[in-house]
RNA sequence: GCGGGAGUGGCGGAACGGCAGACGCACCAGGUUUAGGUCCUGGCGCCCGAGAGGGUGUAGGGGUUCGAAUCCCCUCUCCCGCACCA
């Protein structure tokens, strides 16, 4: 049977791949071949060829292990990472590339509440698959250093730096975290008095906790949730539905106040934004983190309103223009607001317009029924009718402070209880929305800013000098903003503000699967830190994995999570060490959220074994240390997918800062440049029914899909077993070989592009890679073919050295397409003057330049061409400028415009002689008539204009 | 709606403001082969032409320039993010 027999023996097919790709691998893990020599501890390694050379730390966000394994999407910023890090360290640098794995999440314990079966058990099961998946494509990871966030040894850590939050305050005179006991000691000295002027000695214990609690960076206090009583658990937003049900089980979800555990990233706003300016991240991604973020400037404004014959409040409110105060003609409050039932009215005011009643007889009901119809609306209505404003007056008048006016005030939904303060002062005349209402509803619009003479809008938004605004008129909106702003102060009415979009970050979950607070309660009910001693706290075995359910409807029930269960876990009696004995006390029973781990595993990769420290400070300082004064330091290069643009970046960003200040990491920011890499997507095909069939077996003819007999329609997005489309590295890496599907991935496109998988093209790539080979390889008898003599002519020579240059600055670039595109070019020309054999030095620098994304084939030829050693440390070829000139060079000759000829001068051919020969070339055209005009590009191009 | 990005052959994609379509897939032709496949060589945007060659062409329209896929303006389409953010 044919097939076997027919190809030469020697010929580099699947089945060889086979035998080498493993090989190599089992010998790269043997030596230590991607071992990474640290500068102490201990993977220091003083004899390693890398040792104390110019760092590289290459980082990819590391994978969540899902049950499903790895589709061939998953890997491609692996390879890339690899590509560019394996380039990398074989031009000099000594290079950290590990992979570790983010254990912790919800999957595996949905698993284990369906199966009974443990998290560890299938998350290790796994990682094991994960493990074995990403060997097989040959990654140069640092097998030492693959950090597991479900691991004690790993966790401990997290828990650590836990404490460190929980133990610092933020300073915001000194711009930075400082340690707890520095407050106390100033609380102390009386340096810092207590809010109510009580000396601190005369406060009891209890009291002086709950102040000191008040400041930490991480604290506890009723926050509002998603709480789903039907699942006993609280949900992200993401897993609420559009009508406020939930996503798994579809039980009705409430927003209600929960205790939970908090982090004070908001103290961090305006550093996680300034220093954003640093980092080499694409912009798309800064930006999205400053529209999280969400700095805005301007000013709080108190409206004061009558709230009974003798007491008067102020209504707060921020804009970001004050300026426009002066047109402020009515005000509207969010429906929740808690001042709306002070302030409303037994009866309507006679001033009150009948549109503003909403047709009730008395404000009380009005306002009743608006906010009945406001909380009964769902997500989606609330979007489909976004434009149309709605609201009702309450009968209350709140006073303009700058014009002394009674402005009537409304209640609409338009104004979001969760935003600023739950109020605005409307300003029709400079915002649509609020012109949008007045319209609606009958109400003055002042202008207070001078539109231009064209301007035939609405609302005006732009520059001009202030109108109608007493003192302000003429000027300009940001001298207006400055002097209203004094004024407002100078008067009690406000004061200059910034508001941040940006909330505190809930950190905890009532759930199983994750990191143990190292927190335990005493008699008081107010947390106390456990001593380092006693980390790691690890998580026990429970018998349950889910939380108790409650009836589904009934909101007034509370999270009782997996852990607190665990009565013996949960009550311990501990010796603190704060010489008070051993005392009684129960444990935090949530668990940390899925982020904490992932916000600073990079960290451990450089001392993944250190059990005296989270990291070892010389060890940080070698690997993410800055470079120069304006350096902030961090990873070198990270590459993941931009679905973390905000949270992980975000997250990951405040703990290494917090870490910074308190002098433990000597980067300022994390992860110094950032990549995203595209997605590899997928063709699914769906049937009449529209039932997906399995994409494998669909067959095109003449632009049209079929499944066996029956046409199918096609559709274009993600991988994924229910769309039956997924294609796995396992699948090429059999019919191909991890090297081919590698070379594929990386020549497909530019890394940050996505773009449709295409299996019929893989076999592009391996047929490049066969041709790499027989340049090598005699097919028939397996002997080497380089000429150890040979003689390489000057125009391959020229290809060569052109080659080299490119390829140096594509890899440098991250543009892997472009390079594979070049080796491939080199590689025909090899090809194609190839005789016996090809001279070794130009087929030696073609596998040191395809090693970095066919490191298997390209050892194997390493070693056929007589090499002992791996060439993962061989210097990377260099091109010689003296082949990089060439002797002569072609210029297109324009006309007009339009290339109409070329002509051929030596390189060094000076202007006078290119434009001889050129206008030589185009005499015919010419006529005889003087061109008007002649331009020379030297190098480039000649340009006639006639 | 606002903000950001992108539109190039049948497909994935190349192209410091300077010869548009590198490289690969698919397809076509030739060679090798008993045949198929492999391998080797060549062709391959569209239109006209037997050919040499000519015209035209980077979503559409306008502009800047000796010269535009590339820069500017308008329009359209698609993708991503945010979504009444005061």
């Amino acid at each position: 049977m044919s097939e076997a027999t027919d190809i030469p023996p020697f010929r580099y097919t699947a089945a060889l791949a086979g035998e080498i790709e493993p090989r190599w691998q089992d010998r790269w893990e043997e030596a230590g071949t991607f071992h990474a020599p640290n500068p102490t501890g201990d993977l220091a390694d003083p004899s390693h060829p890398r040792a104390g050379a110019d760092k590289l730390f290459v980082l990819d966000m590391f994978p969540y292990p899902s049950g499903e394994g790895l589709h061939v999407g998953h890997p491609l910023g692996y390879i890339g990472t690899d590509c560019y890090g394996r380039f990398k360290r074989m031009a000099g640098r000594n290079v950290l590339h590990a992979m570790g794995f983010d254990a912790f999440g919800l999957p595996a314990e949905q698993y284990a509440v369906q199966t009974g079966q443990h998290p560890r058990k299938t998350t290790e099961e796994n990682i094991d698959r994960y493990r074995a998946q990403l060997r097989m494509l040959g990654l140069a990871y640092d097998p030492r250093r693959s950090v597991v966030t479900m691991h004690p040894g790993y966790y401990r850590w997290t828990q650590w730096i836990f404490l460190q939050i929980f133990n610092s305050w933020y300073d915001p005179r000194q711009r930075k975290a400082r340690p707890i006991a520095e407050l106390i000691s100033e609380y102390e000295s009386g340096e810092r008095p207590t809010d109510d002027g009580r000396p601190w000695t005369e406060l009891s214990e209890v009291e002086r906790r709950r102040i000191v609690d008040d400041y930490r960076l991480t604290y506890v206090s009723e926050a509002p949730v998603n709480w789903c009583p039907g699942l006993g658990t609280v949900l992200a937003n993401e897993e609420v539905t559009a009508d406020g049900r939930s996503d798994r089980g579809n039980f009705p979800v409430f927003k209600r106040s929960l205790r939970q555990w908090m982090m004070r990233i908001t103290a961090y706003a305006d550093r996680l934004l300034e220093d954003l300016d640093t980092l080499d991240w694409p912009e798309k991604v800064k930006l999205m983190q400053r529209n999280w973020i969400g700095r805005s400037t301007g000013a709080h404004i108190g409206f004061p309103v009558r709230v009974s014959p003798i007491d008067s409040k102020r209504i707060r409110v921020f804009t970001t223009r004050p300026d426009t105060v002066f047109g402020a003609t009515y005000m509207v409050l969010a429906p929740e607001h808690e001042l709306v039932d002070e302030l409303v009215a037994n009866a309507w005011p006679a001033s009150t317009k009948d549109r503003w009643t909403g047709g009730y007889k008395t404000p009380r009901e009005a306002v009743d029924a608006y906010r009945k119809a406001a909380a009964s609306k769902t997500d989606v209505e609330r979007q489909a009718e976004a434009r149309e404003k709605t609201g009702v007056f309450i009968g209350a008048y709140a006073t303009n402070p700058a014009t002394g006016e009674a402005i009537p005030v409304f209640i609409a939904d338009y104004v979001l209880a969760g935003y600023g303060t739950g109020a605005i002062m409307a300003v029709p005349g400079q915002d649509e929305r609020d012109w949008e209402f007045a319209e609606a509803y009958d109400l003055p619009i002042v202008r207070t800013v001078q539109p231009p003479e064209d301007f035939d809008g609405k609302a005006y938004l732009g520059e001009g000098p202030a109108i109608h605004s007493g003192f302000l008129d003429g000027l300009n909106v940001k001298d207006a903003k400055a002097k209203i702003t004094q004024w407002l102060e100078d008067n009690g009415y406000g004061e200059g503000a910034i508001t941040y979009r940006l909330r505190d970050w809930l950190f905890s979950r009532q759930r199983y699967w994750g990191e143990p607070f190292p927190i335990v309660y005493d008699e008081t009910g107010l947390p106390v830190a456990l001593p380092e001693e006693m980390l790691p706290v690890e998580l026990p075995d429970v018998a349950d994995f889910s939380p108790k359910t409650f009836d589904p409807d009934d909101s007034d029930t509370d999270p009782e999570t997996p852990l607190s269960r665990n009565s013996d876990w949960v009550e311990v009696e501990l010796d603190l060490g704060d010489g008070r004995g051993r005392r009684r006390f129960h444990r935090e029973t949530n668990v940390m959220p899925q982020w904490a781990g992932s916000c600073w595993y990079e960290l451990r990769y450089l001392d993944p074994n250190n059990d005296k420290s989270f990291v070892d400070a010389e060890n940080e300082r070698y690997w993410m240390g800055p470079r120069h004064a304006e350096d902030s330091g961090g990873v070198d290069l990270y590459v993941g997918g931009v679905e973390h643009a905000v949270l992980h970046l975000l997250y990951a960003r405040f703990w290494h800062k917090v870490l910074y200040d308190l002098g433990y990491v000597s980067s300022f920011e994390p992860y110094r440049r950032l990549f995203n890499q595209g997605y590899i997507q997928a063709y699914a095909f769906t049937d009449e029914r529209g039932v997906y069939v399995p994409a494998e077996q669909v067959v095109e003819r003449d632009g049209r899909y079929f499944y066996g007999e029956r046409e199918v329609s096609r559709e274009y997005g993600k991988m994924g077993k229910s769309l039956k489309n997924v294609v796995t590295p396992d699948e090429m890496c059999r019919v191909y070989g991890a090297d081919t599907f590698r070379v594929y991935e990386m020549s497909m496109g530019p890394l940050d592009v996505s773009r449709p998988w295409e299996t019929r093209a893989v076999i592009g790539s391996y047929r490049f890679l066969q041709r790499v080979w027989r340049l090598v390889v005699d097919e028939d008898t397996g002997q080497t073919r380089a000429f150890e003599d040979g003689r390489i002519d000057d125009a391959t020579n020229r290809l060569l050295h052109k080659t080299i240059d490119g390829v140096r600055s594509d890899m440098e670039g991250l543009r892997f397409n472009t390079a594979v595109a070049k080796l491939i070019e080199l590689t025909n020309r090899l090809t194609a003057i190839a005789g016996d054999g090809v001279p070794r030095e130009a087929v030696e620098a073609l596998v040191l330049m395809l090693a970095p994304t066919a490191p298997h084939i390209a050892e194997e030829l390493w070693q056929r061409l007589g090499h002992d050693e791996s060439l993962a440390y061989e210097p990377f070829p260099v091109a010689d400028p003296a082949w990089l000139a060439a002797e002569t060079v072609t210029y297109p000759v324009q006309v007009n415009g339009k290339v109409r000829a070329r002509v051929e001068v030596e390189a060094d051919a000076d202007e006078a002689t290119v434009r001889e020969a050129a206008l030589a070339e185009i005499a015919d055209q010419l006529a005889g008539k003087e061109p008007r005009k002649v331009i020379i590009v030297p190098g480039r191009m000649v340009s006639i204009v006639t």
